[in-house]
DNA sequence: TTACGTGCAAATAATTTGCAGTCCC
DNA sequence: GGGACTGCAAATTATTTGCACGTAA
């Protein structure tokens, strides 16, 4: 059920941001030296989920469609690890954790500076890629505080 | 708990959207007014919330947080009705339901175009006055959908 | 009167936690 | 071996739903 979306264009797809993941492709002791760097033991669970998640092209994924998927692909592993898994794949930088709508948390496997589609209805979720798009006269952050990241949402309905 | 949040001072209050707040010490009778325009009739338990939410100024607010507000200020309301009348007035386009973070939902009674500070950790939203920043290069929509609404969440974290 | 609203309690959904047992270094 | 990790089931939190009863037009 693909939607018709210019960004998911094969020939697009060059541009998107997918295509620059360190990940694609990369051999399984690869992910567990990732793992390593980021200070995470290289468990069964980890290196699975891990293969998973960044083993082709960037994704957007909740807890959920990758407990499914690691079920699918034989990969034994609890809900309440993915959970941590993702958490702690967050906490490591690995990941990013999208507050787009509703109570569904999703996950980025693109960590670098872009921003995203988000289509009402549907929940679904697409890169837009850095180059498009950019946000000026950010305000200054009050006393104190300091600005960790600017998240841009264009949320999208279907035309009538 | 205040935060020493620049935009919540006093002094820059008069500078915020809830300055222009058409409903701040608005009496009852305009909110039944406003109510039925909406197209909802206007019960002890809308009005009561009503007069909560639009009654003081801008507001970012949960369903729990404006639960509490009503029992202490004895307006007998369930905690599914304050859903029910939180989502009946998004529809109505009374308030802007905010994606932001975590698992609650907030609700804006600025319905204006504009956009927020969000402190991670301590889960406080704050305006910025729309003004102060613009999105430039907005990408086009895919094939078949139109833009519905840019959301731009400035996250901020203290700073050491 | 009568359709629209509301209260309550139970249901659901997403996520977290506690703890006994397992596995990497 | 020992602390880090995991699985499971139960607990939490946020929200929704079904249905009998109440109330504004």
């Amino acid at each position: 059920m693909t939607i018709p979306l210019r960004v998911l264009d094969p020939a697009a797809r060059a541009e998107q941001p997918s295509a620059g993941n360190p990940m694609a492709g990369c051999p399984v002791h690869k992910l567990r030296e990732m793992l390593r760097e980021a200070g995470l033991r290289p468990t069964r669970q980890r290196v699975a989920l891990g293969w998973l998640l960044f083993g082709k092209g960037h994704r957007h994924i909740s807890a959920e469609t990758l407990y499914e998927e690691a079920n699918h692909a034989r990969v034994n592993v609890s809900l309440a690890t993915v959970y941590n898994t993702l958490h702690q794949f967050t906490e490591a930088r690995l990941l990013r954790e999208l507050a787009l709508d509703g109570a569904k948390t999703y996950f980025d496997t693109n960590v670098t500076d872009h921003h995203h589609f988000f289509v009402e209805g549907e929940n679904k979720v697409v890169d837009i890629p850095h180059s498009d798009l950019h946000v000026e006269d950010l305000p200054v952050p009050p006393e104190g505080y300091e600005i960790s990241r600017v998240d841009v949402v264009v949320r999208l309905r279907p035309k009538d």
